[in-house]
DNA sequence: CGCGAGCTTGACGTTGTTCAACTAGAGTGG
DNA sequence: CCACTCTAGTTGAACAACGTCAAGCTCGCG
């Protein structure tokens, strides 16, 4: 795999990830030699909760969810990850384990590195660290966006929130297909699988989304952007 | 400032920073000349939400809340800190933005470091950057843990939470004085005052917790925490 | 044509909020 | 020392939000 590769996969993240154009020759030679490429299917595991985190994994294609796993009641979705995420950052410099599941919606392509070798160039090189702050920092603001919506608001808005998520950050568009079925979304908002549906059908009728089978489209974006507002 | 002194009070931390350690002596010299010590009221406000974060703040002493506010519903309590946590890290190598709020419950002391320095000092020191690496992901770990509770749990769930992390976290003992109105522990287990109270009834009929006006105590910690696995 | 998974709908129960009223204790001023 | 007020705490009843259950529907596929 070539480090370019590596790179412009990461252009596409949240937050573009300037970390490797600070390595040093040799350091990038460790991390070629450190560095897998695979395919994921869909439903498959990418990293399980309690699981020990051998890999820092880079999503650069697809579409996953990480969530967290509880032996008593339904799973908590913690986000939606596509192209340009880290999965495993959490994991360094502390407590090796995953604290998270993260299984994959549609097939997924990622790289995976050896954390002990991201590790120690966190570790070497105080840019190529600064760069992982940076990636973090970002990650726990989305993190907490999440967390309001979810705590706070109501059925609808937390389904704006993530219609306006899937447009936004996933798909670029405000016509997209819908990998995820009704269930899907339904866990995604935390809220029943019946409940999406009439939400849905309330927007449908108020003529804020198009639905015809699993395509979608935003009709009136500020109407959702208000409804999110108000939750 | 004593850097002996900043170094002993982060050891108090939720998890213990040992960044300061790897620092060199003109890296020890450059934060003590730009860290202050302050003194914070009850009520006073540690961190305003969308100010310009131009210090990190290390709490050394006493109770606060984090919390968005938000214009259109109530406000959102992230988290609950106390001695050894670190405020405005969120805004290194990114946005410089406080994202967030935060309130003193009680006499609170903290330390406050020019964020231009702490910031240079993660872009040049690699084992320093690494120590800040850890606490934010111990961080984003609380997080979750706080979001999965808030997002999937009923209220005698939510508040067992609380009370457990009162007793285990900020006051290490079974038996502690509350700071903190019903209104206030209300807003942190993000339900309304009559449901605290209602719950707070609850534990003490079934003999898991002592009240006395102010003063608590945790009879049943086992039937607690199966209160808060069952959710 | 029939089967099954995902989707949809309505009825009903649970959970938790809101509102309104009431109580207790802590100042405060005469 | 006693009303007076103010705030935090408490209680019950009405109400809204949402989940659960049960039934029916649709569409792709063998």
């Amino acid at each position: 795999m070539s480090i370019k590769n590596l790179i412009s996969s990461c252009e596409k993240a949240q937050i573009p990830f300037h970390g490797f154009d600070y390595l040093k020759p040799e350091e990038i030679g460790l991390l070629q030699k450190n560095t897998r490429e695979l395919t994921f299917k869909p439903g498959e595991i990418l990293c399980k909760q309690g699981s020990l985190a051998s890999q820092i994994i880079i999503i650069t294609k697809g579409l996953a969810k990480i969530y967290f796993e509880s032996p008593n009641s339904n799973d908590l979705i913690l986000k939606i990850i596509s192209s340009g995420t880290f999965l495993g950052l959490t994991t360094l410099n502390g407590e090796n384990t995953f604290r998270f599941s993260a299984q994959c919606y549609d097939q997924t392509h990622a790289h995976l590195i050896d954390s002990t070798v991201f590790q120690s160039l966190t570790q070497s090189n105080a840019s190529f660290a600064s760069e992982v702050i940076k990636v973090l920092n970002f990650d726990t603001a989305m993190n907490f966006e999440r967390f309001y919506s979810l705590a706070s608001k109501h059925l609808h808005g937390r389904m704006a929130d993530i219609l306006i998520c899937l447009s936004n950050r996933i798909h670029n568009s405000h016509k997209f297909r819908m990998t995820l079925s009704r269930s899907d979304l339904g866990e995604i908002t935390n809220m029943s699988t019946e409940s999406t549906i009439r939400v849905l059908k309330d927007f449908k009728e108020d003529k804020i989304i198009k639905l015809s089978g699993k395509n979608i489209e935003i009709l009136n974006m500020d109407k959702l952007k208000h409804i999110s507002q108000i939750g």
